[in-house]
DNA sequence: GTTAGCACTCATTCAGTGTGAGTGCTAACA
DNA sequence: TGTTAGCACTCACACTGAATGAGTGCTAAC
């Protein structure tokens, strides 16, 4: 359908949209690049791609300008992989040097960081969801009135808070207190500590209703923290440099979306069956209304199988798709190892 | 140097102004309130008030606008103190519930709460400067290669970190380890540890040169982060909202500012002998130039003396300083007693 | 199949003009 | 002496129409 000089025109005048943001003129391909061709000659075959659903006009005397299904083609079937050059590669491998620190510091960096190399916005889902089971916890003293109580996930997560103690009680007989009720939750998924767990550590903590009220709140809390799924935004700004968000109504609008965590934990929601790579949805291929002028690239983490979370990167549909999918290839090939080892 | 007249109309003329963000005429002023005097008279103590530099006009056929000095004399001596809505309170009463896990997200989700409630951005700086000494740490042992650096410090705070630990180490061997290594440390600022220090350190953990790396490094990374400052920026998109924002380029100019960590430390940096009080700064009495058309109000905690944050509302000098100020009083003094009971 | 030429479309720019919202000044008035 | 009506003046803003130029589509010739 699409003979090889239409591919190639098609090829230039996405690449040239995606650099300039302006519409491709048929004199503009002949001059940039010498097809041996007259602009009459590209006219024609363009009037063409216009026709097979590749190209849109957005007025009668403007240039052309590339339709989802030409992004969707050119990402699929034209693009060259591209490489991560080497400054980005030591940003990377830099990056996490300082910021090991705790699950969430990750991701709030990895939205940065993505951000920053790719010059869009990011979003990081941390997904817990399901993932992580009841290790034990511990009371760590700190004066006669308190104790940090440290409640520890198999997945070494940690959640630590603030209790208060009955007064005088001694360390001993808060481990002793603290083993007694790890026995009994020892291995159970953090999600699913229901009623009837408590039930069995309340008769633990019977001498003390506020020492248990204070436990069963963390737990709950870390427990449903484990099904929250947290969402990280990164480089809002970068929208602000991009031509077609040079309208203030528009930023404000994709702005308030990916404020709303509901929005984005629905965006960025992962089909349990995607295989690991990467998926790249283009413009019009995007179910939330508000972004189908966007596109957004996504990858997903997995540890053993189990998903950790998904980062995204967002931005118009004239975005470096060659840029993006590879940094983003990378930095998740990067990560899966960064995981792998810390755990 | 002010008559009761003018002072009236320069009131009349804040609040128009605030409300609107509209120039305001001499007309508009007669007409919305009953003065009893003519649209020419108020002209003439306009006039009046201009060369006492309380208003200025965008150009001559312009309506006349406050000038920081005059929103500085509203703030001081005109401005009623405002009281925050039975609605607001309920917010902020309900707000922590779910959210007093860590002084982290503490910070993090005042930041949210109080751009939500005033319309502005809010800035929340969680400065931990100097504030704690090490209490003691411990290993709470994961699987056999791995267990969590736990280092606690006197004022609660916890940080926990994934290390690894020689192979099959036993729990016992490194609580003893935790208990000699705590023994030194003990009460030492976290950011005065130093290397003399680290070296008695080293030669408990001789055994295990990459234990006692990982230990340093988490050592460092408290001690170093309870000097960092660390900024949590809330709800941007309100400037979006404002008129005086409607150009992209002011936009992204202030977004620039705010997104840099650096310059928003600077901007909170709190006045050692201040009172504490809320502090605002107006229009052109900040020193950062890029926000001389912002307005600032700021307040401080302290927990018992020591500065633990600070928290602003930043937003155009067209600010409803009433209704900031009382909400942030009330937050400010709601926070203080979160925190006394909190510890 | 390719291309030069030309008519046609349409966004954008710019000057010119009118309009209306303001002010400042002056002179009259209470 | 303070107040006000009246009027001239300023200036942003909106509107208009013309010129411009970047494009395309079509046609006829090569």
């Amino acid at each position: 359908m699409m003979n090889p000089r239409q591919r190639k025109i098609l090829q230039l005048i996405i690449e040239d949209y995606i650099s300039t943001a302006e519409p491709v003129a048929s004199r503009t391909i002949a001059r940039r690049h010498d097809l041996g061709i007259s602009p009459a000659t590209i006219r024609n075959e363009m009037s063409d791609l216009e026709l097979l659903g590749y190209l849109e006009q957005p007025h009668t005397s403007a240039g052309r300008v590339p339709s989802s299904r030409a992004y969707r083609y050119y990402v699929d079937s034209m693009m060259e992989p591209g490489t991560v050059t080497a400054a980005d590669r030591a940003l990377i491998n830099g990056w996490y040097k300082e910021r090991r620190r705790n699950l969430d510091e990750i991701f709030q960096s990895t939205a940065k960081l993505l951000s920053r190399m790719t010059q869009n916005v990011s979003l990081v889902l941390a997904d817990k969801q399901g993932s992580a089971s009841f290790l034990y916890l511990r009371f760590l003293p700190l004066d006669r009135e308190h104790a940090i109580l440290c409640i520890v996930a198999d997945d070494g997560s940690v959640d630590n808070c603030m209790v208060d103690i009955p007064l005088g009680m001694r360390p001993a007989e808060l481990d002793y207190l603290a083993g007694k009720v790890s026995r009994i939750l020892e291995g159970k998924p953090l999600n699913q500590i229901g009623d009837d767990l408590l039930k069995e550590v309340r008769e633990c903590i019977i001498e003390d209703e506020m020492l248990f009220n204070n436990v069963v709140q963390a737990l709950r809390r870390m427990g449903g923290r484990s099904r929250e799924q947290k969402v990280f935004l990164g480089g809002a700004k970068q929208l602000l440099n991009k031509p077609e968000f040079r309208d203030v109504e528009r930023v404000k609008e994709l702005l308030g979306l990916l404020e709303e965590e509901k929005v984005v934990r629905d965006l960025l929601q992962i089909d349990e069956g995607s295989d690991s790579g990467l998926k790249v949805t283009i413009g019009t291929e995007n179910k939330l209304s508000g972004i189908q002028d966007c596109s957004m690239v996504q990858a997903t983490y997995r540890v053993n199988g189990r998903i950790v979370g998904t980062m995204a990167v967002l931005g118009p549909t004239r975005m470096e798709y060659g840029k993006v999918i590879s940094v983003m290839d990378y930095l998740h090939r990067y990560l899966k190892t960064l995981f792998a080892t810390a755990r």
